[in-house]
DNA sequence: GGACTCACG
DNA sequence: GACGTACGTGAGTCCG
């Protein structure tokens, strides 16, 4: 059926578009984000409602008839951001190019003449359907009218609308005009929220009988607010009230559906949104083929040789690895791009045209060993610690270079994401081809690997590569070049990646019998379990599966008040000990199943598929992927292996060390603690660790007023201690206490009062990432906070903690990136046999042989000491040890 | 591929 | 009285 009737609040969109998406600009500097926001929704809408009649509406101004009513009305809102002003003409240009009309009305807003669609449609018998999540639509919801939220692609309902306004939607003007609206600036009743108004609407029925009736309301502070204000309460009546009475701009027989022309191409091109581009479009239009950059082959041997000598000239190459797999261990080299400042050139080793025989190879590998010693050229990769380990095993050493992706983590920390595709995205707006879709054609066959894809497409694919390096590099080059703290990618994180190179390279040995053990016991424990849970539903399902764990729980009669956005109960820790505590007890064995379900399969099964040969794991190291400056580790993440429960630990043990060798595990002592007195320099807080003092028990002591403290105060100031970092709530806090809100708050309080240097700090975190974008760590590395100045409570406030939470976590980390390249460099001159083989945020783990154990006193000691050469910290640091044959002994 | 859950610091 | 309710990760599973 074609023909339901679309109104899609545009206005409301472009705003959400603009605040979700980084900034985005085409390569004349034009921003673009919101557009770019703006063609994807309306690409998704049209693949769902192509042939419908679809209706964008605009607002047309800023003054409307609301505000005759009430001048003050959105009085309160801004002007709309520099960049995206030149974006709304875009963005009509771009409605144009769909083919669609631009609705507006004068002297009304969008809502108001979607109002009116609405109603012409559901009088009309039309399946009318708005596009908004703007909650002041949702009034409409009334006949056949359906409300989609957008951005989360879920239908708004009674029950939504329950949840949030206390009422049917009905009654959500009448309710609206008591809560009013702090973004719209529409006054309400002040002192009456959303709780008391729908009681209040609920009990008498309407907004009118409410107030012919306000003698009758009971509570006496309601009553004088009521009294007091109800001209306020009138005339946000009257401007939450939605016109649905408007002339129709243009009659519905009018209205276009979605034409898919090559307009719409053209426009997209125009942009630069490559991405959006639509390829059946293309295949019609033989003539129009993207535009091609001169990349080119070099397939002869001699030719490549030549083209190698040649490069000696150069002071500048880029250089790019195309393999056969993203494990640096196993990857053969499949070919090589190199570009200069004029030209981009791939040497494939291996296509469905060429093949290099080994002897051939190694006279290349050769001549590119010469580029790569010499210093005198700066080799630039994106994410050197892969390529050069790979060129390393090939017999290719690399001097002298620099990495984009560390310089774009170093300058863009928080802006985007540093891979080579989002990167040349971000800065030249236009999208690279991906490599997973050369592979994967959807239209031709799947290649098994790079050496099978076509040379022509593997040289345009390749020869990018390398080209979209060096474009960026010349990028970033100046801006690191010319920033007072760029030892930070220079001394630490480019450093860091030579030491993650070693690191991976050694690995973590396990021990595969146990894991293989381990396995079988716990799968026999999840069956048993499992019996246990089946005895209790009566039937069997898959205990797994959230959805079906919800049925089980309605046939039960178990409700749970939490919904996912699915809609099904939620089942997470939290819900299931609650149930728990309440005595059901299906709740304990699914907790249990799920700890046992986790252990089996992330961790027995999976990690023995990780070793080598020799039953070596060897993760990978990722600098460039947290916002705060910690390292996070993948393929298998060795940095959330099990220690809290006792199953769990057992996974610990089979972490072990080679023969002759021992485990060590060196942890620094409360260092986000340490970290944030350093900050901060609080006289309580400094006084405690340079006594020595438990840190938890001296805080307990101070904020709980009382010098004989008991083992539940000193959890519950660690508890306390470790929000106060992540920038707690009050609500937050009393939950992970299960004390009342009252109290939680006055622990904050009282904490503040005691420690008032940790308060200031703290604000002053969030003041200067309001004023800068970003906020700095004790040892200059930036991360910028997305949001910090946004209107939405939600997400200002998610900043605001991050902020705080920033520079704490983030020069922890770099005190340990520090320390790790000290040891490193300490391990490597003293020639020794013992290593460093990983890292868990705050601890180390060494491999140390029996005859070198005296070298721990050393690498502690430059773990304690080696910010010195930085700052030197007031606050002193501290490191623990333990040893064993595993890590389960050793930490 | 997103949502959900859960392992770690 | 009320936005919604602690920071940072990666991985496995389910499900449309």
């Amino acid at each position: 059926m074609k023909n339901k009737l679309i109104l899609v609040d545009g206005s409301a969109y472009i705003f959400r578009a603009y605040y979700a998406l980084p900034p985005m600009t085409n390569s004349l500097g034009i921003p673009t984000n919101a557009v770019y926001g703006f063609c994807n929704m309306m690409l998704k809408l049209i693949e769902q409602y192509d042939g419908n009649k679809i209706i964008i509406v605009l607002d047309a101004g800023r003054n409307t008839f609301r505000n005759k009513i009430y001048p003050e009305y959105k009085a309160n809102r801004g002007e709309a951001p520099e960049d995206l002003i030149p974006q709304f003409k875009i963005i009509r240009e771009a409605i144009d190019a769909f083919g669609l009309d631009v609705i507006e009305k004068k002297d009304f807003e969008a809502d108001d003449v979607i109002a009116s669609y609405a109603k012409y449609g559901n009088e009309n018998n039309i399946e009318t359907i708005v596009y908004s999540s703007d909650k002041d639509l949702f009034q409409l919801l009334t006949g056949t009218i359906k409300i989609i939220d957008p951005m989360k692609n879920i239908e708004i309902d009674d029950d939504k609308v329950f949840e949030k306004f206390g009422v049917k939607p009905d009654k959500i003007t009448d309710v609206q005009s008591l809560i009013g609206d702090t973004s719209d600036n529409i006054p309400g009743v002040p002192g009456i929220g959303p709780k008391t108004a729908a009681k209040l609407i609920n009990e008498f029925g309407s907004f009118e009988d409410l107030l012919k009736n306000k003698d009758q309301i009971q509570n006496l502070r309601i009553k004088n607010l009521i009294s007091e204000h109800e001209n306020l309460a009138k005339i946000s009546h009257e401007l939450v009230i939605l016109k649905d009475d408007l002339e129709l701009p243009i009659e519905i027989n009018k209205i276009k559906s979605f034409d898919d022309s090559v307009k719409l191409n053209d426009f997209f091109k125009k942009y630069e949104f490559k991405s959006l581009i639509r390829n059946e479009l293309h295949e019609t239009k033989p003539n129009d083929t993207p535009v091609e950059r001169d990349f080119r082959s070099i397939i002869e041997v001699k030719d490549i040789l030549e083209f190698l000598q040649n490069q000696k000239n150069q002071s500048l190459l880029s250089c790019d690895l195309e393999t056969d797999s993203l494990n640096v261990e196993q990857a053969n080299i499949i070919g090589i791009s190199i570009a200069n400042n004029d030209e981009s050139v791939y040497l494939p080793f291996k296509s469905p045209e060429n093949e290099i025989n080994k002897k051939d190879r190694i006279k290349i590998l050769k001549s590119l060993n010469d580029l790569c010693e010499d210093e005198s050229i700066l080799k630039i990769f994106h994410n050197a610690k892969y390529d050069c380990v790979i060129l390393q095993r090939y017999g290719v050493n690399t001097r002298s270079f620099q990495d984009t992706l560390l310089m774009s983590y170093f300058i863009n920390n928080g802006i985007t994401k540093h891979n080579l595709e989002d990167l040349y995205f971000y800065y030249f707006g236009e999208a690279k081809e991906k490599f997973k879709d050369v592979i994967k054609n959807e239209s031709k066959r799947n290649y098994k690997d790079f050496s099978e894809v076509p040379l022509k497409l593997a040289t345009n694919y390749a020869a990018f590569d390398s080209f979209a390096t060096l474009q960026i590099f010349n990028k970033l080059y100046p801006l690191v070049a010319q920033d007072k703290n760029n030892w930070i990618y220079y001394e630490v994180d480019k450093k860091l990646s030579l030491v993650l190179q070693d690191m991976e390279k050694t690995g973590f040995m396990i021990d595969r019998p146990l894991l293989s053990k381990l396995e079988t016991e716990i799968g026999k424990e999840i069956q048993k379990i499992e019996k246990k849970i089946f005895s209790i539903s009566g039937s069997e399902f898959n205990v797994g599966s959230p959805k079906q764990l919800t049925e089980v729980f309605k046939n039960l009669d178990i409700n749970v008040k939490k919904k996912t956005k699915a809609g099904d109960f939620q089942t997470n820790v939290a819900v299931l000990e609650q149930l728990e505590s309440e005595g059901v007890e299906i709740a304990t064995h699914i907790l249990q199943w799920r700890q046992y379900s986790k252990l089996h399969s992330t961790y027995t099964s999976s990690l023995a598929d990780h070793a080598d040969k020799d039953d070596r794991i060897h993760s990978t190291f990722n600098i460039a992927s947290t916002i705060t400056g910690r390292l996070s580790s993948s393929e298998p993440n060795l940095q959330n292996i099990p220690i809290r429960s006792e199953v769990g630990k057992k996974i610990r043990t089979a972490f072990i060390a080679k023969e002759n060798f021992k485990l060590y595990s060196l942890d620094y002592s409360q260092i986000e603690l340490r970290i944030l007195c350093e900050a901060c320099k609080d006289p309580n807080l400094l006084e405690a660790f340079n006594n020595d003092i438990d840190i938890h028990e001296s805080t307990a002591q101070l904020v709980f007023s009382k010098k004989k403290i008991n083992k539940d105060d000193r959890r519950m100031a660690k508890i306390i201690n470790f929000g106060i970092i992540y920038g707690i709530s009050a609500f937050g806090l009393a939950k992970q206490l299960k004390v009342s809100n009252q109290e939680a708050k006055y622990f904050i309080e009282n904490y503040f009062k005691k420690f008032p240097n940790i308060e200031k700090f703290m604000n002053e975190s969030i003041e200067t990432s309001k004023k800068n974008g970003y906020v700095e760590n004790l040892f200059g590395r930036k991360s910028f906070i997305k949001n910090i100045n946004s209107k939405n409570f939600m997400l200002r406030s998610y900043a605001e903690r991050l902020a705080i939470n920033a520079p704490i976590q983030g020069s922890a980390s770099d005190l340990i990136k520090i320390a790790m390249i000290k040891i490193h460099n300490f391990i490597k001159d003293e020639n020794l046999m013992s290593k460093m083989i990983s890292q868990v945020h705050d601890e180390l783990l060494f491999e140390i042989h029996i005859k070198e154990e005296n070298i721990v006193d050393k690498i502690k000691n430059i773990m304690e000491s080696c910010h010195k050469e930085f700052i030197k910290f007031e606050t002193p640091i501290k490191v623990d040890f333990g040893k064993g044959k595993n890590w389960g002994e050793a930490h």
